[in-house]
DNA sequence: GTAGGGTTAG
């Protein structure tokens, strides 16, 4: 592509500037442009359009937008060029100025300009904006355009409206594999895995075809239902298609299988991958970390950084940092952290980080240090800070401390009911029985459970789900029968029920009654019921685990022999013969 | 000429 001293017009711009956008030459490219500028020449709207396309193809923003904005006209093609890198690029603010200008300058966008405009369109916020947008598309008609609706269904999705987005994708004419991986992903990002999943199979059934992207996406959902019956599915199907981006899909399995609880599957995995990226490292470290396991949380990052391939990330030191507190490392969490702080990596320490060192601290008993740490981080605090710092005023006996704590806590969260229950086990661990009672006063009418607690269990492909007191499982008489046979035999091993756990206003008989129908006791129950003895039950909780239910479980595992694992919201509880991984701390 | 979906976190 030798253009010096030759006399070029418009044709041999274009062929050599379409030449270079294919070939990514920006070198090239850029010779071309600054030889136009040389010779004085003015290239047509056509040829700026080339070049703008030619500097965004080549990640060259700043370029596309100089000749952007010396366009005397521009079209449609340029304008949705310059949308289309800022949205790709994360500009969303500038995607979305830049698509006003356009509506303002009476060009009309096409279905390319809206399916790349909405790409920065999501967000609580942005998405009024883009409903604004829809109306727009439904009046030019592209609604029903495969590329307009996956976007438009992906805005909603990723915005918290499942439902518009379920409509979007219902209303389509034709279904490809990129709306309904959106689709499904938008379930699976939103935690309704069991939609997801269900979603997945029908459309399965239906004939839809899937590429890695459709994998991850449902693999996500897996991960959080813990299905690994599924998982071992899908991953037979991965297997056996040899899909592109693989890595990815290891990624993925690594996760679904550490948080189905099978750690030494997802250790595998890891060893035998060809190529890792920084999220190969994360996902095997947040397993580790996950299940409590801090010695090779620790061992894994010394790897890490030994090798000079990829290095640590923010989530990394996430995972380092709540893997040393879950694992009983707190003096390496410590040191981690004043590496972060002293710039050893290159990762700055953000709030996350912080609070993160808050667990820590609790965890090792230093309250009084964690609650100093608070006041003087750069950062304000935030409510799960102060949640778990009340936590660590429980477990250590530190009432001073987490009445100060509890006071914050219910300030900015008075409507969290979990709070009241933090204060409460720990007014009836200093056996301070008045105060019990007057957590119940304390706590408003208003006061709610954020999101109601369930519980599940994987059996036989088949996830049994029970919420609260379950009214609606079919063998629920069965469930409830063996819940107090199962009452009378570890009581006589010494189990008293913690009646500090609930906050209703009931007399104590309700209040056993009330613990005894959580939703964690029940499926767990309902393992013991349908798994030969002697067989390890895993039960999956989608809220933490509370402290009564905790306390029986261990009795469960010593009396029945039973191992029992526990996946709550944060990590896994390994019990075995009364005694639980996480050292009572959660 | 310009376009849509994905993996790790707490």
């Amino acid at each position: 592509m030798a253009i010096q001293g030759l006399e070029i017009k418009f044709e041999g711009y274009d062929t050599i500037l379409n030449e270079c956008v294919n070939q990514k030459a920006i070198r090239e490219g850029q010779r071309v442009h600054s030889h136009m500028i040389k010779t004085h020449y003015h290239p047509p709207v056509y040829l700026r359009t080339r070049l703008v396309v030619f500097y965004t193809k080549c990640e060259c923003l700043g370029d596309a937008r100089k000749v952007f904005d010396k366009m005397p006209n521009r079209n449609v093609v340029s304008w949705t060029a310059m949308i289309s890198a800022c949205s790709q690029r994360g500009y969303a603010s500038e995607a979305l100025n830049l698509f006003r200008q356009m509506l303002r300058s009476g060009t009309e966008p096409n279905a390319f300009t809206f399916a790349s405009v909405l790409t920065s369109c999501k967000g609580a916020l942005q998405v009024e904006y883009g409903m604004q947008i829809h109306s727009l598309i439904v009046k030019s008609m592209f609604e029903s355009h495969i590329y307009v609706g996956s976007s438009l269904l992906d805005m909603y999705a990723k915005s918290g409206k499942i439902h518009e987005a379920r409509g979007v994708f219902e209303g389509l004419p034709e279904r490809d594999v990129v709306s309904c991986t959106a689709i499904i992903s938008g379930y699976a990002q939103m935690g309704l895995d069991e939609e997801a999943l269900e979603l997945f199979r029908r459309l399965q059934r239906e004939g839809m075809t899937c590429n890695y992207v459709t994998y991850a996406s449902v693999l996500t959902a897996l991960s959080g239902l813990a299905a690994v019956d599924h998982g071992k599915q899908v991953h037979n199907h991965v297997l056996r298609s040899e899909l592109p981006f693989y890595v990815v899909l290891q990624n993925s399995l690594i996760d679904m299988y550490s948080k189905c609880g099978n750690l030494s599957y997802s250790r595998r995995i890891f060893d035998n991958m060809s190529e890792r990226t920084v999220m190969s490292w994360n996902a095997m470290l947040v397993g580790y970390s996950k299940h409590g396991k801090g010695r090779e949380v620790v061992e894994l990052f010394k790897h890490l950084r030994d090798q000079n391939r990829v290095k640590p990330d923010t989530v990394t030191f996430l995972a380092v940092l709540s893997g040393c507190s879950h694992g009983g490392m707190e003096d390496r969490g410590l040191e981690f952290f004043d590496e972060m702080v002293s710039g050893k990596d290159g990762v700055e320490p953000e709030i996350e980080h912080y609070s993160c060192v808050v667990d820590i601290l609790g965890r090792s008993g230093k309250v009084e240090e964690a609650f100093e740490f608070i006041k003087q981080m750069p950062f304000e605090p935030t409510a799960a800070m102060w949640g778990s710092l009340l936590g660590a005023c429980r477990v250590h006996l530190n009432v001073d401390i987490g009445e100060l704590v509890a006071e914050r806590l219910i300030e900015m969260e008075p409507e969290n009911s979990g709070n009241y229950v933090l204060l409460s086990n720990l007014f009836a661990s200093m056996g301070r029985w008045e105060d019990v009672r007057n957590v119940r006063e304390l706590m408003n009418e208003k006061a709610v459970i954020k999101e109601p607690g369930r519980s599940w269990i994987e059996l036989n492909q088949t996830l049994h789900t029970f919420h609260a007191s379950d009214r609606t499982h079919p063998r629920k008489e069965e469930v409830f029968a063996k819940v107090k046979e199962l009452l009378e035999k570890i009581k006589q091993a010494a189990y008293t029920p913690d009646l500090s756990c609930v906050l209703h206003d009931v007399d104590e008989e309700q209040k056993e009654k009330i613990l005894l129908g959580h939703s964690e006791k029940l499926a767990l129950v309902f393992g013991l019921i349908d798994t030969p003895p002697g067989k390890p039950v895993q039960v999956m909780k989608n809220l933490r685990i509370c402290v009564d239910c905790h306390n029986f479980a261990k009795f469960v595992s010593k009396v029945y022999g039973r191992e029992v694992s526990l996946r709550d919201k944060n990590r896994f509880h390994h019990i075995i013969g009364g005694i639980c991984s996480c050292g009572d701390y959660w």
